[in-house]
DNA sequence: CTATAAACATGAATTCCTTTCATAATTATA
DNA sequence: TATAATTATGAAAGGAATTCATGTTTATAG
C-alpha cells in the first residue's frame, strides 16, 4: 500500500489542468512539489503518469487509472467524513434499545413512530434477546438505551426516570378475587400466576411482594406476548400482574378486572438507562422526553380501584 | 480531507483486535503511535471511535462508520496498485489503433482477432475519425498505434515495418486497360477512378503515379467501403487502385483483374508507427509481429501479372 | 480491598518525509 | 534562434508521525 490520499488529490488536479504548475497551484502547493511527489509514483510503479512536454497535458493510461481510482475514492472519503462530523454533532446516530420489561413493548412503539419522525437520521432499532444483561451491553456499546425498571449503580451509566407505574393483579370479572379491593400475597397461593418468561428477580410480583412474604403460587406458566396473557386471563386460565399502562381502554376491549397489589398498591418508576457520554446528544435526550410522556399520552392508565376493561382481539 | 490512509488502516486493525496495543503490533507501529493517532481523529471529529476500559476493544458507531469507510476504499487502492504494477509490468494495457489507409481494415481485423486470445488484458481499440491526423494523436497520447504507409521524422515516434505491398489498378475483365501487362499514368485520364474518401496527398495513386505526370482522371469518385470499390468496379462504374492484399482469393469470389502500375509496379511499404517509449512494452512488439505476417497467412497476395480474380457479395 | 497486571494516554525527542527554494534542463513558440 | 513556459533536480527547511519513557486508568486475582 503505497498510494497516499494526497496522490489521489494530486492526479485529480492533474486531470484538470494544462499543466502540471497549474494543477500545483489548484493544490495549494508549488510546482516542485508536486514534481517530486510525480517522480515518487512513477519510480514506484515504474511507468510515466503522464506523456512530458505535451501542450495540453496528457495522462498516460496509467494516470488515467489513478484518476479513476481518485474519483471513486475522494468522495467516498469525503462523504465519510461529512456524516462522522454528522455524528459528532449529535445530528447522526445509532439508537439501538433493549427493554428489560416485557410489558414495555405496548407503549414503546408509540413512542418509536413518532421518534422516527423526529429523528430520520438516527438508525433506531429495538433489540430483544439481550435482555439478561441488557445493562452491560449497554456498557459495552452494544446496545445505546435500555428501558429498566431497576436501576442498579454501574459507573458510565445512569438512569433516567421516565414515569411512575403501579403493577395490578388481572383477573377475570367472575374470579374471586375480583370483589376484593386489594391483593395480599396469600391470595395468590392458590392461583396460577402468569408472567413473562424472565427470571422471578427480574418481576416485581415476585421480588416486592410474594418472595418478602414467603408465597409461592400453585403454578406459574411463562407466556410471552401481553395480548396472550390477557386473553389467558380472560378466559380464567390464570392471574397475571401488569404495568398500569397496559390495562387501558386502547389495548383491552374485552372484560378484565384489575387491582391493587396490597392495600397501599406495587409502585415502581420505569428508567432510561444510557451511557454517561451519551446523555449530551439531542437525539438520546429527545428521545427521553417523548418515553416519559408515553404512556399518559397513548392512553390514560387505569387510575382508579376495582375496575373491568373489555378485552378482544 | 484529514483522513489519511494509515488512519483507515489503523482502524481496520483496531476492529479486528482485542487492544489497541496488539492493533498497534499488527500494524507495526508502536501502541503509543496508535493512540496519537486515534487521539487526532477523535479530536478533528470530536467524538471519541471507541470505548475506553472495556475488555473486548469495541467500536463506537463513529467508529465503526470508519471501518465501513476502510473496508470500502483499502481493496479498490491494493486493486489499483495491483492494475498498475501489471500496466507498468505490461501485462495489462491499452492499445487503440488508428489506420491511415483505409484498405488496412481489411487485414487488421484479422490480426486483432488473434491477438485478443494472446492478450486478453489489453484494451484493444480501433479509432477512426482521427486520421485526418493520426500521428500527432499518437504522439499526445490520445491512440497507441498508427497504421500508416508513410514514415515521417516526428521525434517521440518511430515507424516499424510491417510489411510491402504494392498497389494495383483494379478493373473489371472486359476493361480495355485488362488485356495490358500494365497501365501508364496517361491511360487513367479517361477513366473514373475510385479512391477512399481522404486527401490526395495521403493516395499512392496521386502521389507516386498522376501527379508527377500531371494526369488527371476523368473523374474520382469516393467511397468508403473496400468491398463497396470492387462491387462499382464490377460493375464498370469505374477503375480504382487497391493494394494487393485486397486482391486475394479470400476477399474476392467475383471476377476481376488487377494490374500493375508502371512497368515496375507501384511499391510501397507498410508501417506500425508507436511512440518510442512504448517500444519496449511486450503487448506493442507482439502486435507489430503479428501484424507483420498479416497479409501472408490472412490469404496470399496477387504476385502475378495480369490475373482476374472472383468478386462477390 | 489492595496488589498486580494490563491497557491506554501523554510529553518530549527523534526520525522520517514532504515541501520549498533556487536553479537547471527541456520543450514550445514567435 | 531567442524567449517564454514547463518540468526536473538537489539541498535545505519544515512539519508531522513515530518512538521512548513514563504516567494514568482500568481490570483481575489473591
Amino acid at each position: 500500500m503505497f498510494i497516499e490520499i494526497r496522490h489521489l488529490r494530486s492526479l485529480q488536479a492533474i486531470s484538470k489542468s494544462r499543466s502540471l504548475a497549474d494543477a500545483a497551484q489548484q493544490l495549494h502547493i508549488s510546482q516542485s512539489a508536486l514534481s517530486h511527489q510525480i517522480k515518487v509514483l512513477e519510480n514506484y510503479f515504474e511507468t510515466p503518469l503522464f506523456f512530458r512536454g505535451r501542450k495540453p497535458l496528457k495522462l498516460t493510461p496509467a494516470g488515467e487509472r489513478m484518476v479513476g481510482l481518485a474519483e471513486n475514492i475522494l468522495p467516498q472519503i469525503a462523504h465519510a467524513e461529512y456524516e462522522l462530523k454528522r455524528i459528532s454533532g449529535g445530528e447522526l446516530g445509532r439508537l439501538h434499545i433493549t427493554i428489560e420489561c416485557h410489558a414495555c413493548f405496548e407503549w414503546l412503539m408509540g413512542t418509536l413512530g413518532n421518534y422516527r419522525k423526529d429523528w430520520p437520521d438516527i438508525e433506531v432499532d429495538l433489540r430483544m434477546g439481550m435482555s439478561f444483561d441488557a445493562i452491560s451491553a449497554l456498557a459495552q456499546g452494544d446496545i445505546d438505551l435500555v428501558i429498566s425498571s431497576d436501576p442498579i449503580t454501574t459507573d458510565g451509566i445512569c438512569f433516567e426516570p421516565l414515569f411512575p407505574y403501579e403493577g395490578r393483579l388481572v383477573v377475570d370479572p367472575e374470579h374471586a378475587l375480583a370483589r376484593k379491593t386489594f391483593v395480599q400475597p396469600s391470595d395468590l397461593a392458590d392461583q396460577t400466576l402468569i408472567t413473562y418468561p424472565v427470571p422471578r428477580n427480574k418481576l416485581d410480583i415476585f421480588q416486592h411482594f410474594l418472595t418478602p412474604e414467603g408465597v409461592e403460587p400453585k403454578a406459574v406458566r411463562h407466556v410471552e406476548l401481553t395480548a396472550m396473557i390477557l386473553q389467558l386471563v380472560a378466559s380464567k386460565r390464570g392471574v397475571a400482574v401488569l404495568p398500569d399502562w397496559v390495562l387501558c381502554e386502547s389495548t383491552i376491549s374485552g372484560q378484565l378486572c384489575s387491582l391493587p397489589l396490597g392495600a397501599q398498591g406495587l409502585h415502581g418508576m420505569l428508567y432510561a438507562a444510557v451511557r454517561k457520554s451519551d446523555t449530551h446528544l439531542p437525539f438520546i435526550q429527545d428521545f427521553i422526553s417523548l418515553a416519559s410522556l408515553a404512556v399518559t399520552t397513548n392512553g390514560a392508565p387505569l387510575s382508579t380501584g376495582t375496575q373491568c376493561t373489555k378485552i378482544g382481539g
